[in-house]
DNA sequence: TAAAAAAATTAGAATAATTCTAAAAATGAG
DNA sequence: CTCATTTTTAGAATTATTCTAATTTTTTTA
């Protein structure tokens, strides 16, 4: 591993947010000053290639970069903030139902954040 | 609904695929020659935010738009090839975990398809 | 139905996101 | 240390998407 590409590991692994390559890129920055957006993408996708982070493709959002920790997403329908959750392993029920070709799964849930949900509740009464 | 709304509402609707802006932008012109792509994002945006398509993001692919009807996807993470599948109902039991505020969820499952396996195979003979 | 108002479409510029290329710098093996 | 390999850099190129303002189409209404 290169410098760059372990410092890029160690900020999506001790972030609790869901990153993007700009935030990576202004993370990195502060220790690198010189370091180039270029070096970023070459870094997340070697990771990702590598499976060693999880890139969260989320519709009208870019890319976000996880920790590889298997766990499911929850997402905002009214804001877009995006959560972690763990809900019930669905492996066992999804090698049931498809056989050993199953690899893997990613479940995507959407709600309205209890902010989002205080917000339209205020505006009702209006 | 105008023509245009209408005309890629269908498109999407009858095709088997799951098409990207372009292909929808190429399928329009075989009627419409003129249009142009600026309409194509405007009416998938319209159609998507009334719930009437689905918009499909997947890691290193450009969105996708599909039928709304439910179901969920199955990529293969060699050749990204995405197929239609349903599985099993998971929204009784995601709604006992969380509660009310579930609304809905995006279920994609990862395999390798039986080409890429079969290509594999082969390989490793050699 | 004609004129006015509203909505949709167009062309093209602008922006954002990502990849590519070739040169320079860093690393590593012998 | 020296040559080969890998990584990083700078910036151009490409792709995807949005925005703006003018034009066209549709709808409303007097």
């Amino acid at each position: 591993m290169t410098k760059y590409e372990e410092k890029i590991y160690n900020i999506i692994n001790t972030s609790t947010e869901h990153l993007t390559v700009e935030q990576i890129y202004a993370e990195l920055k502060k220790e690198y000053p010189k370091v180039v957006l270029a070096t970023v993408y070459n870094n997340v996708n070697k990771l990702w290639k590598a499976r060693l982070i999880r890139k969260v493709s989320i519709e009208n959002m870019s890319d976000r970069y996880d920790r590889i920790v298997k766990h499911d997403h929850l997402i905002c329908q009214r804001c877009s903030k995006l959560t972690d959750i763990s809900f019930e392993d669905l492996t066992a029920s999804l090698r049931e139902q498809m056989g050993e070709e199953f690899l893997s799964y990613d479940l995507k849930v959407f709600y309205i954040c209890p902010e989002c949900r205080e917000r339209e509740k205020n505006r009702k009464h209006t």
